[in-house]
DNA sequence: CGAACCCTTGATACGCTTCAACAAGAGTGG
DNA sequence: CCACTCTTGTTGAAGCGTATCAAGGGTTCG
């Protein structure tokens, strides 16, 4: 959803070069800033450089700022019993909010988070962003716009999960992965696409070719075209 | 979650008798507020009585403020084709928040709402409350932290929506439910139970049967007996 | 080359829904 | 007061959707 500074980030010509690298992350997470906002954000900001598998946060961890990925890909989940294993929730990519609510909260993160490639993260500590917003209430705004944004991003899972079955989810969630293109490449193992889908992988591998057949999608690999994408809106669609 | 204060309201004895009766509202809401606070929410709120079944806003309806329930109970969810058919997605039973987030967004409410009996809703029109943050930090912060507390409460239904089974949500919800005592009343017909499960009331029945043979619990119409909470608890519990 | 992944495919099992029937109140009107 | 109907909850039988288990093929990498 906030990806599509991503790639071209045709802002980024305009702004003074003494702005640094993450300045257009910060846009994109919270909108239009003005200088001062900028300026404090990255003041305060802890940046981290982490490797591929390093952990960002634990679950029940007290949680003592805010959480952005910059850059790369961090996955949400749960560490198993066994170290390696990682029961994938959600992935996010970069820029992109990590944990904006567990700070404000007693009862610390509610997911485990690392990295899944090199990544970037930064943490805004609590404390010090607290006397930011109360200095800058236009980015205590944009911080409630941005939970407002995620209320509504749950509320659809929630509400997809309910209501919509596998087909009808990978439906959606191809459309969506799209953007409005016809062709895409998928970003990810498709096991972790199917964690992300609450399915597992043989299920996406056959809702694939279920799609494949009706001819709505052609699939080689990675690569994935949608021949039709109005008739995968009206699957996606409920009822 | 935020029912606590809905009975015994202890503090309201404390209270100077100016203040209006829904001030314990808004402090369950927001937590602990000043006088300043408290009168600017008073002023600015839009208070509004509503009969059992009236539409409160539907989806789509832009969003001209944030949304509480004060009295009664509120049902999200979708309203059918047929004018009187209502497909219950979850119950907002006051005080509580019904709509925190669609204000601060374009596209307007994501559900419809309407209220199951009669109900007290409250509004606050954002303009205005969004001076009233400028000049009260702390009321910004407590909206942050409520939405924190929802982004919170969302994932962790989709988390159990995706792990758990009929029979674990159903003991989680009955645990969550007698906020630890042992006996409870069920306060909405089974089958508003059985959709903020999402489960049929068929299942629910026999889940219901279930836990009753497993002698965890004991059931008699609406009132329901937690036998054995521990062992309700390990089965709520994933794995 | 083998080893370790990953994805796919098939067979089977399980959880939950759907459909249908029925019992138990609550209201209504004769 | 008794039928009559509505609504709700319960129970059973059948079926759909997805998970699980097991096997095979394709890559990549040591």
């Amino acid at each position: 959803m906030l990806n599509l500074h991503a790639l071209g980030t045709p802002a980024a010509a305009r702004l003074p070069a003494s702005l640094s690298p993450a300045d257009d992350a910060w846009q994109s997470l919270l909108g239009d800033l003005g200088a001062a906002e900028l300026a404090g954000l990255r003041e305060l900001a802890l940046l981290r450089r982490l490797p591929a598998g390093a952990p960002v946060f634990g679950r029940g961890d007290l949680a003592a700022g805010l959480f952005a990925v910059l850059e790369g890909a961090v996955g949400l989940g749960q560490a198993m019993a066994d170290a390696g294993g990682f029961q994938l929730e959600r992935t996010v990519r970069g820029p992109a909010w990590l944990d904006l609510a567990s700070a404000w909260l007693p009862e610390g993160h509610a997911l485990d988070a690392r990295a899944l490639g090199p990544a970037c993260v930064a943490e805004l500590p609590l404390p010090a962003l607290r006397r930011l917003m109360q200095r800058h209430p236009l980015l205590a705004e944009r911080l409630v716009r941005a939970l407002a944004q995620q209320v509504r991003e749950l509320g659809a899972v929630t509400h997809d999960l309910m209501h919509k079955d596998a087909e009808k989810r990978l439906a959606a969630w191809l459309l969506q992965q799209a953007r409005g293109l016809t062709e895409l490449r998928l970003g990810e193992r498709k096991r972790d696409i199917a964690a992300q889908l609450a399915i597992t992988p043989e299920t996406l591998s056959r809702m694939m070719r279920q799609l494949k057949l009706k001819g709505l999608i052609a699939v080689a690999g990675y690569a994935v075209q949608l021949l039709d994408p109005a008739g995968l809106q009206a699957l996606a669609r409920e009822e």
